[in-house]
DNA sequence: GGATTCTGGTATACAATATACCAGAGCTCG
DNA sequence: CGAGCTCTGGTATATTGTATACCAGAATCC
């Protein structure tokens, strides 16, 4: 890629850089930078981040985002903080009251309920489409999510097995293969995944969840499309159920 | 560092985030970004890690750097890779033709020799100044560098020594503590490791060097101030010598 | 109840980058 | 050998991202 000569030195005839009577001159190696890197990007994603690994249910108080203390504390000026913070506020995450603040959203029970509903539809049609289209090995790495739990160790491991069990309803929707499911999943993916990092270690879930993955599983390698659906989606609205009856801290 | 309430949500009164009645609301822990980061910072870098990575010498062949073809493969427009270059032309490492195109810089013969003398001025100097204020240990530090070593294989790992051979110079500077040297020795630094890296093969100058850095060090143990100055100073001036006799490669 | 403080909102300035166009130099072809 | 074309660096202008200063509303404090 880089031409070898110049007129102060000799006026020899360039030649292409593919040219292969020159093999020996040295070649650049160059990698893309990064163009996505902005302040703004990086304050957006810092606080989703935040956002989702908080128990934001934990407290009943509000959580409000001080836009000149986050620009403090990430360095930067007020104005990517504000742009950062007006894209969370577009995907459901902050909400902004004029002059008076950013807050971290909580949904009520019913937005919860709604939202788990909502998920267990595309989780359902994921499942099916799994049956049909995914390979041996694919459903294969489902069951290799749970090889640390094969003992009935789960409230013994309750971090990890709630980690497993965020990215295994994670892998349900990738494997499917359907990129608008996948599209309309992955908002909602956040928000599941705060309700479900909070319920899992109530009431013992954590070891019918284990019991149902694995029923799930066996029904993605049986193949068995119309068992597979209706064990994923009992799967999501038991978690919705649990949620009606249990989850006060949403009220 | 949050506030707590809104007025929409009952109008109880602020508290400062500081309040120890509120001990469990969630807090927010924020990480700098790094404003350091612009597309002309890594064309930079990139640009600069390149040249000195490469063994300019090798060939006679200018090696031109194609600025819309750089562009391209960083995915960046060309002002960002205009002013990498341009830096890099202010720091010594190419230069400019108008409308010819921007040159890898190689140095001449004679150039490279005064180079080593003016690091070897400030080299010695260094190895004078550690002699004095270093502790036992960052002088022991020295010496575990060449550590794998220790059985004489240098020609069998000639590309590890030579990584070795480039760290040493460079602690020895650093190890001064003198922030003035630390400086004057930054671009120097960066010519050198090029003539280094190519020399460090030819003339079993590997073996002769491995000699070299163990006396010093011994003299940095002893604490011989001259000792040290001499051989330091000596062994720089000696790749100069080298330089000046068989590096035909650089006229 | 007025002064002060704190906060979001907005306007303007500045820096980084993208893009289009220009002009010089070299190459190609007839 | 000269005209036309291509390739390249240089420059001007536009756009975007960010910094900063100032404004105004709301809450707090004395």
């Amino acid at each position: 890629m880089s031409q070898n000569d110049t007129k102060s030195q000799g006026a020899s005839p360039r030649r292409k850089a593919s040219d292969p009577a020159n093999d020996d001159t040295p070649r650049l190696v160059i990698q893309p930078i990064d163009t996505s890197f902005s302040f703004k990007n990086k304050a957006y994603a810092a606080l989703k981040n935040v956002i989702i690994s908080m128990d934001i249910y934990r407290s009943r108080s509000d959580i409000r985002l001080d836009e000149r203390q986050l620009a403090q504390d990430f360095g930067v000026s007020r104005t990517p903080v504000r742009e950062a913070m007006a894209q969370l506020e577009r995907e459901g995450f902050v909400r902004s009251v004029p002059r008076r603040g950013v807050y971290v959203v909580r949904k009520t029970k019913e937005e919860v309920i709604q939202l788990i509903t909502a998920w267990a539809a595309l989780e359902s049609m994921a499942a099916r489409l799994i049956t049909q289209t995914s390979t041996n090995e694919d459903i294969a790495s489902l069951r290799r999510m749970f090889a640390t739990f094969e003992g009935g160790e789960v409230r013994a491991h309750l971090d990890e097995y709630s980690d497993v069990n965020i990215e295994f309803h994670q892998a349900i929707i990738r494997m499917s293969g359907n990129q608008v499911l996948i599209h309309l999943a992955e908002n909602l993916f956040t928000h599941m995944r705060m309700i479900r990092r909070k319920t899992i270690g109530e009431k013992n879930r954590a070891d019918k969840s284990i019991r149902d993955h694995m029923n799930i599983i066996e029904s993605l390698e049986a193949r068995d499309t119309a068992r597979a659906e209706v064990l994923v989606r009992d799967h999501a609205l038991g978690l919705a159920d649990h949620v009606a009856r249990y989850a006060d801290y949403l009220d």
